[in-house]
DNA sequence: GAAATTAATATGTCCGCACATATTCACCGC
DNA sequence: GCGGTGAATATGTGCGGACATATTAATTTC
């Protein structure tokens, strides 16, 4: 029971409590919103919001006439920090640069095709880039852009502005994926990232599409990054 | 300008467009939500959710008198997926299994105590456990808990319930830090990952705590699970 | 008894209003 | 000028009511 009147952050902390601590299992139906609203002394209106935050998330499950109920696999979701490398760099204090190595108009390797999913073999704009910090090696990036998917890319100078800002800039994706691994480092990686070869490095991969009005999704860019021994990502829990 | 009235949803989607296509550029001072309401032919409140929900999401930032602006950065927070282990390895088909490789009381290293931000050296709960999908490694697990931030934790038995299930049913955490980075195996990790020594492993650190009353936080768990080569966490953009 | 219709119900959406709260800005006295 | 004071203002929160919509349950009809 609650015995203040609650604003609806609170009831939704209160309800994911209930949830957690056991107090509504998985898959257990929850009171009605006219029932919590009394209990927790508020309107309807701050409970529907409460429990639509919670379903948004995926904690609970919702239908019309039927209820809500706790979620089979109450989802937690991690909150990755800033994934863009000179936010991460500059938050460090650190000072941000990057050096392009390799640029090159080619066909799209095969296993390239198949994480953008084009069915034909487009030409694809590749690059490879030196991200630093402080002037020492950050990310090794070797990075497939589409020039379908991002309009002017061809014209651009990577010198300058990281493939990664321009395409923020002048390509947003609407959706994408994205994978983290280990890889041990091969000869080209480790001289670049000043590693030995061999050594552990953190492997993180992004694809982005972008949706188009009402034709298919369109694949912007591939990157896979390369970052050196003792990095680490952070989120929130 | 938009014709129709728009539900809040739209208006979600309609300010974002503008902010992902340029109309509003980062920075900019994005119009009042009543002038919003007006032009989306809907009530404040409609527009108000709204960008309540991109602020809450990192795309603007809102000052009360001083209105709302876009972001400089409009971040971007990619979602891990499911980070439990269980639901991970039935998720994409697999058999889970654990083993209780080790389990002693002992006081904390120092490694540890700073990683749960302890400031003596009080006696924790130390479990080794190998996580198997279908048989194989999947994951070598090392935990520290601590019986002060969960209680009971001294009687359970961990040959049956994986100390991660049973934390989450008896002891769940209001909030904590997760780690990834990439790691060379050493002898024993490697012997029980099945992998050659020195290959590279995805490590993922994760440190929870309990928010009391009206007390400090307290630690519940720190636990690094060493992940054979190959294996990569995926999220979505 | 099966199928179609109708009623009941819980959530989804929205409005208009009111008041709280934080911040800015103009004004004032010195 | 300079610091303090108070009004103006945009967002934050909340209520109560209304109607929409999807789904289930009950009822009627054949």
């Amino acid at each position: 029971m609650v015995e203040r009147r609650l604003s609806w952050r609170e009831a939704r902390a209160e309800i994911l409590r209930r949830i957690r601590t056991g107090i509504w299992p998985p898959g257990a139906q929850i009171p009605y919103e006219e029932d919590l609203a009394e209990e927790f002394g508020c309107g309807r209106g701050l409970v529907n919001r409460a429990l639509q935050e919670l379903a948004a998330e995926g904690v609970v499950e919702r239908k019309r006439k039927g209820g809500t109920r706790v979620a089979d696999h109450p989802v937690r979701r991690p909150k990755l920090e800033i994934p863009i490398l000179r936010q991460e760099v500059e938050a460090r204090g650190g000072v941000y640069g990057h050096l392009l190595l390799a640029r090159a108009l080619a066909p799209a390797p095969l296993e390239i095709r198949g994480r953008l999913k084009l069915s034909e073999a487009a030409e694809l704009l590749h690059l490879r880039t030196l991200h630093l910090a402080d002037g020492a090696p950050y990310a090794y990036e070797a990075r497939w852009i589409s020039p379908a998917g991002a309009p002017g890319v061809l014209e651009a100078d990577f010198t300058k502005i990281s493939a990664n800002e321009w395409l923020l800039r002048h390509a947003p994706y609407d959706f994408g994926e994205m994978s983290i691994g280990a890889e041990a480092a091969e000869a080209e990686a480790a001289a670049i990232l000043k590693a030995a070869p061999g050594a552990p490095l953190l492997s993180v991969e992004r694809t982005t599409w972008r949706r188009g009005e009402e034709e298919e999704p369109a694949p912007i860019t591939f990157a896979r990054q390369l970052h050196p021994p003792g990095h680490r990502l952070k989120a929130e829990l």
